[in-house]
DNA sequence: AAGAAATATTTGAACATCAAATTATTTGAA
DNA sequence: TTCAAATAATTTGATGTTCAAATATTTCTT
């Protein structure tokens, strides 16, 4: 029998390694025409609190050269709006347009679906253990990286 | 209060989203003069049962163009060898050599490091039931992609 | 006011990936 | 048995993602 560790990192791998390219494959079937990466960017400018091109950069972990060319595509597609800050006109700030929106509904929808997949025949007492082991895990990435 | 959906939902889109670049940064630091892609090509072929281009291909979810483009380095730089199947000439099957065999190793540290940050303030009890909602996320992307 | 620091963009290169076309080999049906 | 279809892999041409380094603009510091 495996042990609990031997299972877990099997699942790591086969679940972490290609949620990228699973998400991706529900994203084309549900219509969506923009890439993971892409999705990853409207993403990060919705969950970052002052969203200019450093905020988010550093929040998707990409270099800002990395972001300018993703935002430059965005904007042309008519998906980001991006303007200046006119007290720092260093700054440039990037706003969601309701095409952007529209989106990342549809990858919300994925992800509810797959976290309640995680809460099926677990209680609730149950689900607060895997919250804490997930924290666990961001709690480690945190500290080492 | 956040609601353990939303939490998890977070840490989803926090960890998951981000772990291949930090795998990568944490191979660097070690040493590791590889991709994490083709770390993952190493790994597939480990855990393919009869590792000819096909399965290993279908494993990773990539073209076996793109394999094969993989694989061309991989033999290039001595970490895997490729080999026809005399029986039916138009198989060829990977293997890894030794240096495959030392990155795969420090790339298990890393895994192993992981799933102990999770095991942490858990006991064993608890410890299934976190297998149990990882094979739910499993067995969901199984049954539905 | 001059130079340093901060913010973003541009440029040039590498890598990862795919779809479609091609090559080589085997299998199966007439 | 032979040849058309199927299978396995590679090659080709194109796109998307990413980085580091160079550049441009603006603001801050002294």
């Amino acid at each position: 029998m495996a042990s609990p560790k031997a299972v877990i990192n099997e699942l790591l791998v086969d679940v972490f390694n290609h949620i990228l390219s699973i998400e991706n494959d529900v994203l084309k079937k549900r219509g969506v025409k923009l890439s993971m990466t892409e999705v990853h960017v409207l993403e990060a400018i919705r969950n970052t609190d002052v969203p200019n091109m450093g905020n988010v950069a550093q929040k998707l972990r990409v270099t800002l050269g990395t972001l300018t060319t993703s935002i430059n595509v965005l904007v042309k597609k008519e998906y980001v709006s991006r303007y200046r800050d006119e007290k720092d006109r260093r700054r440039v700030y990037l706003k969601l347009r309701d095409s952007a929106k529209e989106a990342l509904k549809i990858h919300d929808e994925f992800h509810n679906e797959m976290i309640d997949s995680v809460f099926k025949d677990l209680d609730l007492e149950k689900d607060e253990i895997l919250m804490k082991s997930l924290q666990n895990i961001s709690n480690y990435f945190k500290r080492h990286y």
